[in-house]
DNA sequence: GACAGTCCGTTTCAAATCGAAACTGACTGA
DNA sequence: TCAGTCAGTTTCGATTTGAAACGGACTGTC
């Protein structure tokens, strides 16, 4: 019986580290339905129990049980910010701070399929307040990549031969 | 009695459109533990029932349900590729197409953290062959923005105040 | 023409997971 | 002492999943 959340279970698994695809490693680490939304909301700035229980409606033995997980993966670590009793609030490690190229992504799809009245969140450039662009480019052409002209073949991590992701 | 797939039900409802985010937008179209794949193997060229069902290892049932979504909302559409029995393969459309930057995105993550031997898949510009870069980049400055750089503000599509992402 | 094999599902059912709500414990502040 | 906050834990019914069997429409083989 390794944690107690209530009849809660880990809904994905440790990465497995498929070696034939790294979407599916991410996605073992980070794709159920909450993770990535409490992970949105920890770059926020919500970063408290009660905070991101309000704020998602998630229900609490999950939001546990996620918090737990994402610290063993570590994706977050808690910092207290209080004693007696003791309290902590979660921040993003370095590497879950590195998720936010996905959730950028995942944002703009979004913009663009559904945001009907224009997007509901812009980023921008802090330096100069202009709104950004996220793109795949050719660090040797020095141009962007649309995904027509992406190639994928088999890298390093790979041992086996087959055209995967 | 909506479809008929069994006992399944559609895991994550239609969006919503949550006029806050459009990470939950999306996440609520395709956040859940199979779409992502299913949308990858179609990236691959893995376009067929029983094709998807032996490299996913997805349930039947399950395969049936999201593909019937991914279709009601307009990500994949079918094409016949036989009658007698008509036999339809499954196609990204463009919307699909579409969310090739997040995939891209999570499976740099992925490499980042879990590819201990190197990416098992590289992307590469066709025309030269050189492994390609995603990033966020400011279209006026002409410069990459690192994560730290970036602010987020309420967009045209938000009427409220709040700062949200 | 009977029989095995392929493809695309549908049905069934037990097991895993989720969600809502009540409960606990350690406090604070009135 | 009493209400309120915060961070969980426990319980339990409802939902979702996964595995496997089943169905129908073919094709190709002996």
């Amino acid at each position: 019986m390794p944690r107690s959340a209530g009849a809660v279970v880990n809904p994905v698994s440790t990465p497995q580290l498929d070696p034939t695809c790294s979407i599916a490693a991410t996605l073992e680490a980070v794709g159920d339905r909450w993770t990535l939304l409490i992970l949105r909301d920890l770059f926020r700035g919500v970063r408290r129990f009660e905070a991101l229980h309000r704020d998602l409606g998630i229900a609490r033995n999950l939001l546990t049980d996620r918090l737990h997980r994402l610290t063993e993966l570590g994706m977050v670590h808690r910092v207290p910010y209080q004693d007696r009793p003791v309290r902590s609030e979660y921040r993003l490690t370095t590497k879950g701070a590195d998720l936010s190229s996905a959730l950028v992504a995942l944002m703009r799809w979004g913009d663009r399929w559904y945001a009907t009245d224009g997007p509901p969140t812009l980023l921008v450039h802090d330096a100069c307040g202009t709104p950004l662009d996220q793109a795949v480019s050719c660090p040797s052409c020095d141009e962007f990549v649309t995904p027509h002209h992406i190639r994928s073949r088999p890298g390093p991590g790979r041992s086996a031969g087959k055209t995967h992701r």
